[in-house]
DNA sequence: GCCGTTTTCGGCCCGACTGTTTTCAGTCG
């Protein structure tokens, strides 16, 4: 039986994550470190049951798992223990190596501010950057040490909040919990969702908030909403609880995460979920709403007086005031409310395809084949391999021999699998000075999908050089066209008006990239580009087979940026796609 | 610490960029 989406092997990564940290700021040998965090992501994204591996003595099967490693793993298994880890973060203070998450703070310049200037914490940091200690230390100075202020306002940002990558699949397990402690009530139509920000999809979420019936109720005697919140309480990662009552508990997740369970009378559901949905301004837009018409709304219902009117079903309480019913991927107050009819949204059933995939022949996990399968298990109709091309080196990027290469196989698979499997290369724009693009046309032609895509983190302008990939007639898309990483860096420079203007004249795909921490383009950029008839595509970005599940993420994105199945390339049949490559830029 | 159609030892992670220097250290992807 598998575990939960693999939870040893993701405390594995984590350890080993850890362990390379350590090193790093230890300044081991590089390459141990490289070996640590390529064991930790293989882990991370791991299909097989770790524990099952294990008892078969397969352990070094997994690509990057070696002698040393494998042994570690057993001795967590065994122990629940590794000796490894605890020697390597030995001295460290805790917190001290989460501060390498900051940008353009690497494992020297923490070191130094550690041995020098006893950095610590954040507010140690914070204070010797305010000091001006930190800018006098060796081959420091004014510049580096704004851009690591910089860098913290940004962990700073975003250190409480929870990407909703995390926050999804934890949400889904906490429920699960709830509805495993829970015995069939003789009522029918329990129900249980999550509200907030997690419901309207946000890209990052801060607390996450759980509804429920009482219908949801264990056996045996007491008041429900007491039996249910106490069961909530005892999930098992469960590392603090902030509050246990009768309808409200408050538990921390994992020493970070806060989960409020609410239980709400049948009744009142509808009401409840609306009110705690938000967002907080569409809420009270709703409010003076309600309050022209002489009506009351609260989280229990809508009130004409004192007489309760609505309350039970969400749909009821926009109905009663007059409003269709909105998606709460829109309710941000950006309009919606406004609106005479609501858009049609695209459905996350809608994709047919995912048209952005690595494959071990550059830096992705899995080979052709299993992603094919994987991806006809999704029921997608096609799927296109699209590797880094040669100048990403960090990521295996490959020269167009090795295409060649690919192009065969991906065609032996294709007969194999029979799912459609577009040739495709993740084409690296260069920056401005090394002037162009990654391969030259003529390779470029042999391929059914070009992706341009902008990877290094250089400082200078980038938007003349998308531009230029847009005017390219063989390139169809630009992949996460700011290339921001939510939870650690800005995008590059770019000014995405005149990125999303150029892609309309030439019909150049602008991408959603499903992967959390990017969600670029961002709801409000993809909502310009559908504003500009530009079309748009989902991709994954997948590097394994599990990330192709991230495609909901996206999914998300486009719903808030009101986008329909009609704005977005892979929602197109085979055919159509086809038609579509062919001759967008003819 | 991993890995092997060149190897059980000796490669692997390299190049661009920034900001610090006066020839280079550190970060990033």
């Amino acid at each position: 039986m598998k575990n939960r989406e693999n939870e040893v092997a993701k405390q594995l990564a984590n350890i080993f994550n850890k362990i390379a940290d350590a090193l790093e700021f230890k300044s081991e040998i590089p390459f141990k470190i490289i070996a640590y965090r390529k064991a930790a992501r293989v882990l991370n994204d791991l299909t097989e049951d770790i524990e099952v591996l294990w008892e078969e003595n397969k352990l070094r099967t997994i690509p990057g798992v070696g002698e040393g490693i494998a042994k570690k793993i057993d001795e967590y298994l065994k122990t629940g223990k590794m000796r490894k880890y605890e020697e390597a973060l030995k001295n460290i203070p805790s917190g001290l190596l989460s501060l390498l998450n900051i940008q353009s703070m690497g494992p020297k310049t923490l070191r130094l501010a550690h041995n020098k200037l006893g950095v610590n914490s954040k507010g140690d940091l914070e204070k010797v950057i305010e000091d001006g200690s930190l800018a006098k230390l060796p081959n420091m100075g004014e510049r580096k040490v704004e851009n690591i202020k910089k860098g913290l306002k940004i962990f700073s940002a975003q250190e409480k909040r929870i990407s909703i990558g995390v926050a999804l699949p934890l949400v889904e397990n906490v429920i699960n919990w709830i509805k495993k402690g829970a015995v069939a009530a003789p009522i029918s139509s329990e129900r249980i969702e999550p509200a907030g920000s997690l419901r309207r999809m946000k890209e990052t979420i801060g607390d996450i908030d759980i509804l429920c019936t009482p219908t949801y109720h264990l056996s045996g005697r007491g008041k429900n909403g007491t039996k249910i919140i106490e069961h909530f309480t005892n999930f098992p990662e469960t590392s603090r609880i902030l509050a246990k009552g009768e309808t409200k508990g408050s538990i921390i997740v994992n020493q970070r995460y806060q989960i409020d369970l609410r239980v709400v009378k049948e009744e009142c559901f509808g009401a409840a979920l609306q009110y705690f949905t938000g967002s907080k301004s569409h809420n009270i837009k709703l409010r003076s709403i309600a309050k022209e018409k002489g009506l009351k709304i609260s989280e229990y219902g809508v009130f004409d007086g004192a007489k309760k009117i609505a309350g039970e079903k969400e749909e009821e309480v926009y109905s009663i005031l007059g409003l269709p019913y909105i998606p709460p991927e829109l309710r941000e107050d950006r309009g919606e409310i406004e609106l005479k009819t609501i858009p049609e949204l695209i459905n996350y059933g809608d994709i047919k395809g995912d048209l952005h995939i690595h494959s071990r022949y550059s830096d992705g996990q899995n080979s052709i084949k299993e992603i094919a399968e994987f991806a006809k298990n999704m029921d997608y109709e096609y799927i296109a391999i699209t590797e880094h091309s040669k100048s990403a080196k960090y990521a295996g990027g490959i020269d167009e021999k090795i295409l060649e290469q690919e192009i065969e196989e991906i065609e032996q698979v294709e007969k194999e699998c029979g799912i459609r499997i577009f040739k495709g290369i993740e084409l690296e724009i260069l920056n401005p000075l090394a002037n162009g693009l990654d391969f030259d046309d003529k390779i470029l032609e042999k391929l059914d999908i070009v992706i341009g895509a902008v990877h290094t983190s250089s400082k200078k302008d980038m938007t003349e050089a998308i531009c230029a990939a847009c005017c390219n007639s063989n390139v169809d898309i630009i992949a996460h066209p700011t290339g921001r990483l939510i939870s650690r860096r800005e995008g590059y420079k770019i000014d995405i008006s005149k990125v999303i203007e150029k892609a309309a004249s030439t019909n150049t795909a602008l991408e959603i990239n499903a992967y959390y921490d990017r969600l670029d383009l961002s709801d409000i950029n993809a909502r310009k580009a559908k504003e500009n008839g530009v079309k748009i595509v989902i991709n994954s970005d997948a590097h394994s087979t599990v990330m192709l599940k991230s495609m909901r993420f996206g999914i998300g994105v486009a719903r808030r940026a009101w986008l329909s199945k009609g704005d977005i390339l892979n929602t197109l049949s085979v055919e159509e796609l086809e038609d579509w490559f062919k001759n967008h830029k003819r």
